[in-house]
DNA sequence: TGGCTTTTTGGCTATATTGCCAAATATGGA
DNA sequence: TCCATATTTGGCAATATAGCCAAAAAGCCA
């Protein structure tokens, strides 16, 4: 296995990986529906409102959701329409992020 | 949240954990391209055979891959075309085990 | 039978994950 | 400013996962 190789697939993994809790699927098809805040997921799911935040975080450092602070409450949403098309949305979200660092570093050396 | 929603949930969340490892996701593509034995499949991987063979174990468990038993090796294959079209395979691996399983409740009662 | 190959299992350690509580942080409003 | 609400962070305990080695199990062939 090659090294480019096995670092695609820990990049997917690590995305897969993400959504392969209950809570966090549920997240996903929640937010599916629209925007969604912390305490509105907390209700739905009937966890500590601390164990969704940190789910929550999982779904944002995987690439899978957005947040948006508006006053008091932190809105997420997906970042890209994942439920129907996985493994395409797999690529996306790689894709996305690739973009988002090209773009980051175009902006280090403007 | 439901309680039959939340099992549903736990279901699919299995099979994508199971999905949710390098290693995993290899063999996967690599069934895609046709069955493997535990060997060639160590062999491409480059851990020990039985990190391998355990990994096996719980694509087996999850539903994901089936084996086939020949002389000495042990053939392992996708039970779904996964691949392509993820989430809609979530729902073929849960239906084609509540097949299985209704199969298996009609024996029983036979 | 005995030896070789292939695969699985048991056991162990290291590491990661989950979920809660308590505390910290941030924001808006009285 | 002070308080209430919303969210995140730190810390802890319980549990799960990953990987290796050694050993067991199963099949083939001489």
């Amino acid at each position: 296995m090659y090294q480019t190789q096995k670092a695609h697939l820990a990049a997917r993994a690590r995305i897969i990986k993400a959504m392969g809790h209950p809570s966090r699927l549920f997240i996903i098809e929640e937010l599916g529906r629209g925007e969604r805040c912390v305490l509105d997921l907390t209700a739905m799911i009937g966890a500590d409102v601390s164990t969704v935040s940190k789910h929550l975080t999982v779904l944002k450092q995987a690439g899978i959701v957005l947040d948006d602070k508006r006053g008091n409450q932190v809105f997420y949403r997906l970042r890209v329409p994942c439920i129907l098309n996985f493994f395409g949305c797999v690529e996306s979200v790689l894709e996305s992020q690739r973009r988002e660092h090209s773009e980051l570093a175009a902006y280090c050396t403007r």
